[in-house]
DNA sequence: TATGAATGAGTATTCATTCAT
DNA sequence: GATGAATGAATACTCATTCAT
């Protein structure tokens, strides 16, 4: 992975790292709380109680303190990820308890993390690396859904069994994340539709993968 | 439909309905290009060559203009949704090809208003009006889709076909949607991808209405 | 008198100077609801039903319009004080009441006035022709006053009995004025007060003018 | 008294109170200049060298800029009429000596004062807490006023001597507050014209207060 | 280094005045 | 002339960033 990272100026004191930790996590609240930017760094200095001086110690700008935030959530996001997909599936699991188990991962992760996910989704437009983070992190995903599905390879009735799991991984992804309200408010998402729509995907993935003829 | 069109200040002369005009114009521009609201009415009034104040004679703040020019595009896309749902399939369609032309149609749509469309899904969590009028757009566009595919009820082996039809719509929206960076640019939708994208999804839908034990 | 009138340009019709002088009128009526000169020349337009390129075809500026609107009002009133004073007092009258008739005459007219001439004394700061015009005003009342108080000059005790007019009149009036909140609000004018000041001031005038040694 | 004065945020640091305080000076004086709060902030901050965003730092508005203004400048006021009316009169001074007292003291308060006063009594219109604290100025002086007379009740010849203080009061205060212009600049205020106007409202209200028979 | 006050360019909005129709 | 839409300078207020203490 590139070091994407924008690195903070490294504080000499450990006390120092502390309050700027405190810093990066009242700007998280604040971003999940106004699901986007919208707030100032006198908020996040409040909330904190870092000063903005603190503040601008370690980070050149605004925009350079939201990355570092997006970068630390990323990472965790990304170690969740990594565990679930990890997990292995029962012994005698058959392919369409397979195509369940990775699609409801999925979901528990996006549903865990989504409304965090939600207002970096809407800043990655302006900021590349931001963008380029989230990118990652769908291909980590995408990565760990497309090892459970490979791994029953032999099933997939599809004829390139490698394109049709991408594709089952693209558009799980989206339709959790729109049905979240990660990219928009379209829908005020329900419980109940949720519960829905986990199950229509897993049976329109296992429809897809399983049939012979696409 | 509700008239949920803020009503811009009527004017009484047409020179005066043509240079609004073109500040509604410069003012989607701007929100294409910046993908966002961050835009100022300076740069709306330069670019279109209509004064800040010629522009508030017509209008009561910054996020009224911005309704108005929503309210436009909404409108637009709405016509072109009916027209495009509106022209009948072939004679002799297979149930396939009928799923085919309903993704296909859909995906059209979106393709051509994806740019302006994305700004205002990213808008909708502050504004309501707004968001009201995003979810609308897609309810007549799952009422277009929902038709060519209930035409065909009779083909479908889910034992609620109601249900399938509508989760196939929100998932292939939502793909589509996201391939397209309308809430976000975590991908750059190159012409290939998108290609594969709208092929799987017709597999994907196909196999799932088809099925019969979901 | 000094044509101290900013001649507005004069029309050539006279339906042309009937909606003038609803303009007018409107620009009286908001200084007296406003209490200031805080309203828009939209306003007036709106209120009088004149436009206000209209109202710019008969005067340079807004403020020429007050200067006008002033000098209308302070005509009416002119004329009025005039009338007042003109009165003659009943035939046997003593001393006391020809001072209770000047105070009374003058407490009349402010009375009648004062919401007018409020709005102007507050803008007699800013605007020069104003002021000059309110102690034309101002002068005139004195001089009805002083002329009902002179014919009686031999009952006055004090040794100058100019002087003592003119100081009784600048107090009355100064008293008078401020108690309708001509230059402030201070004091909310009841009735009863304002019944109560004007006897005393009756009585202090003439204690006043009597007194032997003052 | 309660507590009228909006008090603005406080500064942790000296250094900067010093310059809020350079700020309210610098509004102070704009007021005096322009006789009403016909400034702008940036004018302001131009002539105390103190930024905007300093003073917005300490106060939410301009209303409340120049409330805080009104209120240092009557608490100023409001001591020194107190000093003043607290100098106690010579050994043996006879009534008439007691009114010039009382009469000098209060024009000697108001000259001293007048200019400040002035635009706050025009602003008293429209902001109620100017309003009041002009009153509560006013009463101020009325009560010191009313000591100083009613100490002699005895020598009083109205039979209502309560009255006819506060009467006088109110004659005196607001002959001497317009003759200073404070209320409108009706005449411009010359030395000569003060001194006999002091004088024949000493002569004015001994008269009234010592007159049998009012 | 930390603090938080100070800076000042930037923003939406208003309104006297102009001018095309 | 009359109309009322257009103009654009002006104004209160915000907030990322700097800097004196």
């Amino acid at each position: 992975m590139p070091n994407l990272e924008s690195p903070a100026r490294k504080p000499k004191q450990e006390r120092s790292r502390v309050s700027f930790d405190a810093a990066l996590d009242a700007a998280l609240s604040l971003l999940v709380e106004r699901g986007s930017d919208e707030f100032t760094l006198s908020e996040v200095s409040k909330r904190s109680g870092v000063s903005t001086g603190a503040i601008y110690g370690r980070v050149d700008s605004k925009d350079q303190l939201l990355r570092i935030v997006n970068g630390r959530a990323m990472t965790r996001i990304a170690e969740e990820t990594e565990a679930a997909f990890a997990r292995p599936g029962p012994a005698a699991e058959t392919f369409p308890e397979a195509v369940e188990r990775a699609v409801r991962t999925m979901s528990e992760v996006l549903r865990a993390h989504g409304p965090v996910i939600g207002p970096f989704m809407r800043m990655a437009k302006r900021d590349h690396m931001i963008g380029a983070r989230g990118k990652a992190a769908f291909d980590q995903m995408a990565a760990g859904f497309a090892a459970v599905l490979l791994a029953r390879r032999g099933e997939i009735g599809h004829p390139d069994p490698e394109r049709a799991v991408t594709s089952s991984c693209v558009i799980v992804y989206s339709a959790l994340s729109r049905w979240m309200g990660l990219g928009s408010e379209v829908e005020a998402p329900g419980d109940g539709n949720w519960v829905e729509i986990v199950d229509d995907l897993v049976a329109m993935v296992t429809a897809f993968l399983q049939a012979r003829k696409p």
